[in-house]
DNA sequence: TTACAAATTTAGAATTATTCTAATTTAGAT
DNA sequence: ATCTAAATTAGAATAATTCTAAATTTGTAA
């Protein structure tokens, strides 16, 4: 934590108390929060804390290369403090997610006809599951909604 | 077009001529549009056309595994008519995404941790590059606003 | 054909995530 | 202690998407 600080200093990046929650929230989380799941949390000991300053926050961060957005879900932006390439999986039932440290670069070749219009400088792989938790359960509940589910290209 | 219509008249799916438009523009379609993009492009022969109906069409669309939504776009959602599985690669500089037909599940093995946790379903690659275009367009403009890309969890 | 129920369309309101604004406060440097 | 740039805040603005409820249309069956 105290490398955090003086990493953070750097660079005109003013430590307030609010910045030092968030940055404490994050650091070492492997839960992929959502802003607004950073936000009440932060707001647990900064009750006045505002929606803005935890975007603000983000921002800064990841315009720092800090904290990295991931996309998987639909609905809203998942951040991640872990800035190592990696990879994810998302529980289809419960949405979620969990870190895959693997690289598969060597095995992702780009087809040649990709190539010729592509440059290719990273890729992320997203793995769809269900969660030991949801398999459990999937046990004693009818499988309902399942027309609902999402088309999901998934090879 | 005529085999398009009977196989979605089977299952209550009235085919009006708003949806007819639709369907048209996204059979064979390959640029994977977002709403917006099939709104504004009916329009054109449907003026008064609503954007409820375009996303209901989507809805049921989807609902029937007859489009898929894609995670690459951190600002709207991307449909693609296209349902066999497949990756994307988009370009980091104008957002072009194009299909990368090519099978990588062999390759794609999670690690023993996760097998523990997840039962995996499937899985989407997403390529991040940059296209032709832009790699021609690079030559001659400062690379500006660098410090703003995000900061993306490639390997 | 005609009649009809169920599905669809529509304008516009509602919702949700995110960004912006402008006034106020604060961190860190001198 | 002073000062300025940066950060905080409430709330407004924006943008994508979903919802609502009334009017219209489709497909079907008499
Ligand atoms: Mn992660
Ligand atoms: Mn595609
Ligand atoms: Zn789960
Ligand atoms: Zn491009």
């Amino acid at each position: 934590m105290r490398e955090l600080i003086a990493k953070y200093r750097e660079k005109g990046f003013k430590l307030t108390p609010q910045r030092l929650a968030i940055l404490n929230f994050l650091d070492g989380n492997t839960s992929h929060p959502t802003a607004d799941d950073i936000y009440r949390e932060i707001k647990k000991n900064y009750p006045a804390v505002s929606f803005a300053t935890v975007y603000n926050t983000l921002q800064a961060l990841r315009d720092r290369g800090k904290v990295a957005e991931i996309t998987i879900d639909f609905q809203k932006k998942h951040y991640d403090p872990d800035i190592r390439p990696h990879h994810h999986i998302i529980c289809t039932e419960c949405n979620k997610i969990a870190d895959v440290f693997q690289d598969y670069s060597e095995a992702l070749r780009l087809p040649y006809n990709i190539k010729g219009e592509f440059q290719s400088t990273g890729n992320h792989v997203n793995f769809y599951g269900i969660c030991k938790k949801c398999r459990n359960l999937s046990r004693y509940v009818s499988k309902r909604e399942n027309k609902k589910r999402r088309t999901k290209l998934c090879a």
